[in-house]
DNA sequence: CTTGACCTTGCACCTAGGTGCAACCCCGAT
DNA sequence: ATCGGGGTTGCACCTAGGTGCAAGGTCAAG
């Protein structure tokens, strides 16, 4: 029941270019099922769920690596819940402390920011100045 | 009174590899003021001024091109408040959105992380369930 | 049977911010 | 004079996630 895709049809279902897929499978993350009798690369309409978790999964940072892990943890197993609340724990640390540094750095650029006002109509701003000379 | 650094010198007072700085000579961000008869770099101290203005504001996630801007904007001159201004306002809203990008990551991820919990014990997340199949 | 759209491969290139290496030069101490 | 530790150059390489190109093979319509 489950058609056969070629390269096209596929990089068009998941709105994925067809380069993209190709480096996909050089990176052997997503593979073609089978090849045509003229060497066309043939999927499965599994590999069209796998680009939508895929996209899915980089939506919310995760790298491409990781959605190997995720994937396909271990020699040829399925990933156990255990590995993969690991992989989403490291994710949310990062989120974490990413948000706490952009909230720091929010903080710094208004602070800037308002020093920079208050030089309105003045050549430069304070900070930079005197860092040009020759 | 400024005394000339050589790169190591220079390297060694800024906390930046050696090899960084010839970079950074590279892209023309930060220039020797001189060369030695041997033709050493010569820098002034007015670059580590710069280098170490530099590191703050790529803590604060400006790229080199941008600090590039900050330094020297248009063709000689310094940069005038206005176009600091610009670029400090473009570069926060950059960090707004990518907090709101991040809190809405952060949700999907501990969502993720709760329906993990509830299969404790089982062998696989039911999220990547399938996805496997040959 | 030809035309045009699609497919194949391999290889180089892109950004950003560097790192590493080879081959050679320079300088101060011994 | 020579030795070690600096310096100089140019060039290649790194990550991540792709993009672009050339030279050729395949397929379906007209």
């Amino acid at each position: 029941m489950s058609k056969r895709l070629t390269i096209s049809e596929l990089a068009k279902a998941a709105g994925i270019p067809v380069t993209t897929l190709r480096y996909y499978e050089r990176i052997r993350l997503v593979e073609p099922e089978d090849r045509s009798c003229g060497n066309y690369r043939l999927y499965s309409d599994q590999s069209l769920k796998k680009l939508k978790f895929i996209r899915a999964a980089q939506a919310i940072g995760f790298t491409l690596e990781d959605v190997k892990s995720l994937l396909a943890d271990g020699e040829g197993n399925a990933p156990t819940c255990g590995n993969v609340r690991v992989l989403i724990e490291a994710r949310l640390t990062d989120v974490e402390d990413r948000l706490k540094d952009l909230r720091h750095v929010r903080k710094v650029l208004k602070l800037a920011l308002s020093q920079c006002r208050d030089q309105e109509q003045t050549d430069c701003c304070q900070i930079v100045t005197g860092l040009r000379a020759k």
